[in-house]
DNA sequence: GCTGAATTCAAACGCTTGTTTGAATTTTCA
DNA sequence: TGAAAATTCAAACAAGCGTTTGAATTCAGC
């Protein structure tokens, strides 16, 4: 492929990152991708075959970074002490509430499809790709009793994503009347907490 | 209002309330609303002056629907135990997965706009309806220790809420691949007790 | 029964969506 | 350099959306 295109392609899949991870896949339009990156209309179809293709492109490159990071590399969680294990994934799950680089940007992809799963998704999946919500599960089980089903143990992680995502996703609907929550370093360090004392207390005790 | 325009106007709301409930506020079009309500396209226009108006409506039938309820009547929660309190809650919550009557969409309209609130929403709360988060607040702060800051019981109530909702707006979700769940009478039991438990013991020795 | 208001209806409007077209331009490679 | 391939571009397409129109119909009250 020659370098201009190229330029393009990665004008287009950046553009559609920042999008997808604020609005959701249907939250946002073509139209809206090709403005932010500068480019034609068409350019989408030409380099992906339409929105669903850049999308699945998108969740590929999302997968692909969310495994490079160094707080989710499994066998690294592994070797942790599970308590600092969980905490570690909550504020990884929380990190969209402050920052704004390309992680965590990955990560809110991912919370958009946690509780809303795109058919794209779907296609996703049966590709190879592994759902992080694995990892969850497997991490939540190491607070769960020997035995514990797969069921149990899935609805758990369920639980504990969903209580980290309905905050990234609704993060600009916090700050605002009737919640009027600050969101600042502070209050992510005291809510990574107080999920993970959540998760730790709950889960541990009670199922 | 004569008898033949109520009964358009209540067939728009009854297919409405369903439809809403099923697929959300953005998930519904006018136009699905009419043929399953079996009325003309213009109808909604004239009788809600919109989909917008229609909606809020529709909320406000929910509304009403939802404080007729016995378990969520303030005061009978406030004279239970909190323990029971809180796991009648939960099981009210919960409910849409197992039941298909009227009750269990009013929940279901509500999760939707638990963690997606529409504008429509916001123009409902301030027409003076207190939104149920209040209660789920007040019903969290029996468990919190004295003193704790509306901040943080509001969190915790969220967390509460959207572990029950991530539940019942993606039921169908949940039951197929790659989850599977069995969404019957025991697992909604078992659900119940789980989510429960997980925030007598979390949120009161967490927090 | 007549009159005016209320209601229904088929059709279209204006807009946004994702996608396609086909010509114009640029790049690649012999 | 010249021909073929790759890429860009403005424009239009087809479909869906919520809404409006204006005539046809039904209704209520004198």
């Amino acid at each position: 492929m020659s370098r201009p295109s190229d330029y393009t392609r990665n004008a287009i899949l950046k553009a559609a990152i920042a999008l997808f991870a604020e609005h959701g896949y249907d939250g946002t339009s073509v139209r809206a991708i090709v403005a932010k990156a500068r480019v034609n209309q068409a350019a989408i179809n030409y380099h992906f075959k339409g929105k669903e293709g850049l999308y699945f492109e998108v969740l590929k490159v999302a997968f692909e970074g969310y495994l490079r990071l160094d707080n989710f590399d499994p066998q690294r969680l592994k070797d942790m002490p599970r308590e600092e294990a969980l905490r570690s994934f909550v504020r990884q799950q929380l990190r969209p509430l402050l920052a704004r680089d390309q992680m965590s940007r990955y990560i809110r992809i991912f919370a958009w499809e946690n509780v809303r799963p795109s058919k794209v998704l779907a296609n996703f999946v049966k590709t190879g790709a592994i759902p992080f919500l694995e990892s969850a599960t497997e991490l939540v089980r190491r607070f769960l009793p020997p035995g514990t089903s797969d069921r149990d143990a899935l609805c758990a992680a369920i639980a504990l994503m969903g209580q980290c995502s309905v905050f990234v996703r609704n993060r600009e609907q916090f700050t605002q009347p009737p919640f009027n929550l600050t969101i600042d370093e502070a209050f992510v360090s005291w809510l990574t907490d107080f999920i993970s004392q959540l998760a730790l207390n709950g889960i541990a005790r009670g199922a």
